[in-house]
DNA sequence: GATGTAATAGCAATAGTTTGCAGGTGCCAT
DNA sequence: ATGGCACCTGCAAACTATTGCTATTACATC
């Protein structure tokens, strides 16, 4: 089964439509193998398909990440990152001093998700964070 | 020490000036008792002082959030929330579903501060954290 | 294959946020 | 008290994101 039929039947499943233009935004998304901004997927997209609307982009994004496809992260700049949601779940330590982006493996907040789950019953998404904070580096100064 | 001395020897410390829109739009985010929006903190500083600007709003929080004088936080609404960091550092769970806030005692997220710093020497800023998720009633729909 | 319905796309308007710049101001050192 | 410098402010413009509306389209059902 491709991945393009994986994401059509989970729109389908939540009672969305599967559009040329979704499949645009998320085939783009899928493939970018890292983060992108909404205005990268737009300008991609409108290669394929010429009069793609920003508006289109937001929302499809959106869905998609109540859908559990991608996540949406400030990752400190004024534009918002957006990930496909791959095998490799993950996190992110960002250094507000230098700037520096680190990786964080899943294992970190399984704890935290689980104690939520049993104290307050609530589950919690815990896809992709970020998190701020200061390096070795620049806490040593 | 009043709290207004506090503040000041805060922006002082960090090499920023005090300026009487700083000291009015700190003034007003920490007796909100609270989440305000930017636009809220605009509002009520142009009471008193009519000709605060948008920007000087955003830069003056944005630096305050810098100093961990006050968070910024995304509730899921298109407007940013700022709260003033007291003494009661704590956090939200957001119901994806029906759009629910609770809060979250600090504690749980010690363990993962103090697991980040041993591992990777990273100093985590978790002032303040929004946990999207789903609370018990929308998961068992 | 035709049909009805609910969801989506595009457009335009709006709202929220950030940035560059020129002038103004706090504050440290003298 | 004064001078100088770095920082801050307000303005305007650019940019990012959201929303209402109408026409269109996907797709389940017949």
């Amino acid at each position: 089964m491709s991945c393009e039929v994986n994401t059509a039947t989970a729109l389908r499943e939540a009672g969305q439509k599967v559009t040329p233009q979704r499949m645009i935004i998320l085939s783009i998304l899928r493939h970018a193998n890292g983060h992108v901004t909404a205005s990268q997927v737009l300008t991609e997209a409108r290669q394929t398909y010429p009069y793609v609307d920003a508006s289109t982009v937001y929302r499809t994004l959106a869905a998609a990440k109540d859908l559990h496809l991608a996540t949406e992260t400030n990752l400190g700049h004024s534009e918002n990152q957006f990930e496909w949601v791959g095998r490799d779940r993950h996190h992110h330590m960002i250094c507000r001093g230098c700037g520096f982006v680190a990786s964080l493996d899943n294992g970190y907040l399984d704890g935290l998700a689980a104690a939520l789950l049993q104290d307050h019953a609530f589950q919690a998404d815990l896809d992709h964070f970020a998190l701020f904070g200061l390096c070795d580096g620049c806490r040593r100064q």
